[in-house]
DNA sequence: AAGAGTCCCTAACGTCCGTTAGGTTGTCCT
DNA sequence: AGGACAACCTAACGGACGTTAGGGACTCTT
């Protein structure tokens, strides 16, 4: 008997519940039952796919990064202004636009015991390797050692906004991208001056 | 008998532990019974001195904020870009350098419950206005309908820090301060040229 | 037809949680 | 001296948690 829609294994429904769950309760808060009761099954269940609760909890997070990178590598603009501005554009996606895993990986990740974050470590080296490198290409100026700094101040930019920007609002996701880009290029001083002292 | 260097009475001291486990923990993840031990006390005990653990926890997060507005209408500046500066540094300051209650405040106040959170939003809402009036005060040029998007930008920058800054590395809080200005105002191009289209 | 493997269930385990009732001690006020 | 009150204790409650053992139903392979 053909199945309509495909009804998704029982294994991807937790993920996707323990991923949406996350971000609005963190890792304490979210209990096997919910995920389980969230995807249709009991809570037993869970152990027939997943070895325990960290271990759930790692495939989501790794996932979340997964999400991230492959958006990241989806870019194909060149001229670096632009490259720049599709890769922050990239970035927001993944946490707007492709399901809950990059969302719950930003706000949760620090909630998670450090068992957990220790098993996701390499990954987001990756992902933060891939901007070093395009901070380097597209600023050959900004010295070596400044990089994650730099890094870390856009992220910080980049991932709160998931804290407060939501799709359905009047700003668009490119508006938003293309705002935060050039506050970062430019600053707030080249389109609003600064009062004059007095 | 003179109390030698006073002993912090009880309460304080389980709100001293409350923000510190808040910000290695989390709101779900923080239990009573360590909070209590932490504090030298039982766990019973912290019934005398709060009504629940919302209640203990909505205490922390007010404090939270208190110390931010006591280091926000500490600056004395009145040089535009110097007085913008100075509030970030007094910013950096309330995180790193005052206890762990505002830490504890950016880093978990999404781990707590809505009721909680519900609870501290007025006083949140206080500060941010401050920053509102400050945004709009140094960059008169800058839409009144900018600022709140400009200010969480900005505060996404600076709270951020909190999750790699260590005052013990090689960054200073006042070099973060001003490079988080600097960055803020003018961008990543004035001082670091953007590779030229090839 | 038999066996293996997948997917899920029920029922329970030991543990820890927030919270409460009631008691003890010490200090201060009158 | 006596009463009030603050600060803490012990001991327990009901409930929820992560986890496990063992079994049932179904599909696929041989």
């Amino acid at each position: 008997m053909a199945e309509p829609a495909a009804p998704a294994p029982g294994r991807q429904r937790v993920l996707d519940a323990a991923a949406e769950r996350l971000v609005e309760q963190g890792y304490a808060a979210t209990t096997l039952r919910q995920l389980a009761a969230d995807a249709g099954i009991k809570a037993g269940s869970v152990y027939h796919h997943f070895a325990s609760k960290e271990d759930l909890f790692i495939a989501v997070f790794n996932r979340g990064i997964e999400v991230m990178v492959e958006a990241f590598d989806r870019v194909e603009a060149v001229e670096p202004l632009e490259r720049l501005g599709a890769h922050v554009r990239a970035h927001l996606g993944a946490l707007f636009e492709h399901g809950s895993y990059t969302a719950a990986h930003v706000t949760a990740f620090f909630t998670a015991p450090p068992e957990v974050r220790a098993e996701v470590v390499p990954q987001r080296d990756e992902y933060e390797h891939r901007w070093n490198d395009l901070l380097a290409d597209v600023f050959p100026d900004l010295p070596a050692d400044r990089r994650p700094l730099t890094r870390l101040l856009l992220f910080g930019s980049m991932n709160t906004t998931i804290e407060w920007f939501h799709l359905s609002g009047s700003l668009s996701l490119d508006d938003l991208a293309a705002i935060i880009t050039s506050q970062f290029v430019d600053g707030i001083h080249a389109s609003h001056p600064i009062r004059s002292a007095r």
